[in-house]
RNA sequence: GUCCCCAUCGUCUAGAGGCCUAGGACACCUCCCUUUCACGGAGGCGACCGGGGUUCGAAUCCCCGUGGGGACGCCA
């Protein structure tokens, strides 16, 4: 058989870090099956679906490198599909029509409420044989309910969470077509996870309410077409904030974009949801293509993750470290641009943005951190007042001064200023960063920097001997 | 409220009845490296929610609590 699995997200608003890792997870699954991802488009909620918000989902898709192999496919397009099975389901009797007003639901709804039990439809307009239907009224345009079984359980055996059981009379008959004709989610998502051949539906956890529900209309369309078969469910559990606390629009929950813009790289992002609530024995660090190899569906924890900034930020350091400078400059440029360092136009491009980056990458966590801790290369430095006056004592200014006519005769080679540095030491019997120290405020701004002669090769004599002026 | 799901260090997790004195990772602490800060290296701190069973033996299986989460829309 083979695997095809779909992401199907609405689009109302970005794709935020569960989704993200719902799609990693279908992603992976069909890769590693040599099957299909599918990315489909659920927008029958037409008040709330924007085309920014569908933008913003295809750019994080893309931003992550979750490339699908057929879609997008929106369900808006697919109306005459829908209606046609709604059709269909109307004239053998698996669905019916319900004049309820959404008031007269209300009011059914809050005296169940009242009196403790489950919410939901009492089948008022659910036809059976020898019973009397209520008078059809008038002005109201009715909805369809699909005719859900009243005994029995529905079960299956979850990929994630295993064998699950809910009975039928905890269900009711759900609308599957609103009161202007239009297809809702449950019915959509059941026509076409089986008109798209998915094998497995991967998605959060939230829908397994949803699945019996599926699962029944399934059957009932399978009924008369044996070509519908039930797909395989895997239910992944859902991501909390840092602070343990449910994502929601109003706390925490940010776009995947987001992670971009505060410098996170997709690599890292996807090493980090990958590993959040999935586990390949002691593996850690891995690439998508290891993952895509290793994935499974029985190493996924049941229970809800908590999201840890920390750890994303380790592997985000880790993945910078392994980053050539050439395929972190492009990046880094922008960056700088933002922070009002525009090296784009600079002659010579001098100091050399790959070497700068090269001395700096293995001390960043963030692609923003790398852009703002290197800027005093191609701008004048931010001076920090407290470290300049801890090691900018007066007794070493005369020192200094020194240092700075030896350094206008050698020849510009971290080595030489190594020596330069290391024979006013010897020959003032100081320690090495009595003299460091001062030099690194001066021509950094800071006391912190890679190796100071490094530095200073890099950052060329002129400019050096310019920012060592006492 | 009703139904469904979940429960190992602060966090992510390993764990399929004996390999468990519970392993790894992030974070934290100490030391080493060192030209400051990082990086890196070596250590350390730190957990099986509670109670009952089953069994020679339970983190692991069962039951009951407790706690947490989800669902209950003409949203998806």
């Amino acid at each position: 058989m083979t695997v095809r699995t779909r992401f199907a997200p609405s689009p109302t608003g970005f794709l935020h870090i569960g989704g993200a890792r719902t799609a990693l997870f279908s992603w992976a699954f069909a890769r590693k099956h040599a099957g299909d991802f599918i990315l489909r488009i659920e927008d029958t909620d037409v008040a709330r679906s924007t085309p920014e918000a569908l933008q913003a989902i295809l750019d994080g898709m893309q931003w992550l490198g979750l490339s699908h192999d057929e879609g997008p496919f929106y369900q808006m397009q697919r109306m005459e599909m829908y209606k046609k099975i709604l059709q269909t389901m109307l004239d053998n009797g698996t669905a019916y029509y319900c004049y309820c007003s959404k008031d007269e639901l209300e009011t059914l709804r809050e005296s169940q409420m009242q009196q403790n039990i489950k919410p939901r439809y009492d089948g008022r307009w659910r036809p059976e044989t020898g019973k009397n239907l209520p008078t059809m009224p008038q002005d109201i345009a009715p909805v369809i309910r699909f005719k859900n079984p009243q005994t029995g359980n529905v079960v299956w055996h979850d990929l994630v969470k295993g064998e699950i059981s809910i009975a039928n009379d905890e269900l009711d008959d759900l609308v599957i077509a609103r009161s202007d004709g239009t297809p809702t989610y449950n019915f959509c998502v059941v026509v076409d996870d089986s008109e798209m051949g998915i094998s497995h539906v991967i998605r959060g956890d939230d829908h397994v309410n949803n699945t019996p529900r599926q699962i029944n209309m399934l059957q009932a369309l399978a009924a008369f077409d044996t070509k519908i078969k039930v797909p395989q469910y895997a239910h992944l559990s859902m991501i909390l904030g840092d602070d343990g606390q449910k994502l929601s629009k109003r706390h925490g929950a940010v776009s995947v974009m987001q992670y971009h813009e505060d410098g996170y790289l997709p690599e890292a992002v996807l090493n980090y949801l990958a590993r959040l609530g999935w586990s390949h024995g002691d593996e850690e660090i891995f690439s998508m293509q290891q993952f895509c190899e290793w994935v499974d569906l029985d190493h996924i924890t049941p229970s809800a993750a908590q999201f840890n900034t920390d750890k994303l930020k380790w592997l985000n350091a880790h993945y910078i470290k392994l980053a050539t400078p050439e395929y972190l400059a492009t990046d880094i440029t922008k960056r700088l641009a933002k922070l009002n360092v525009d090296i784009a136009s600079r002659p010579n491009s001098q100091p050399n943005l790959d070497a700068v980056i090269h001395l700096y990458k293995e001390r960043a966590n963030t692609l923003n951190e790398l852009a703002l801790s290197i800027a005093y290369f191609f701008q004048k430095p931010v001076i920090d007042i407290a470290a300049t006056e801890k090691h900018l004592t007066d007794d070493i200014k005369p020192i200094i001064s020194a240092l700075k006519s030896t350094l206008s005769k050698v020849e510009w080679q971290a080595e030489n200023i190594h020596e330069a540095i290391n024979a006013t030491v010897t020959k003032y019997q100081l320690k090495f960063p009595k003299v460091a120290m001062p030099l690194r405020v001066l021509i950094t701004g800071i006391a912190q920097s890679p190796s100071i002669d490094q530095v200073m090769a890099l950052l060329g004599k002129e400019e050096v001997l310019a920012r060592i002026s006492l």
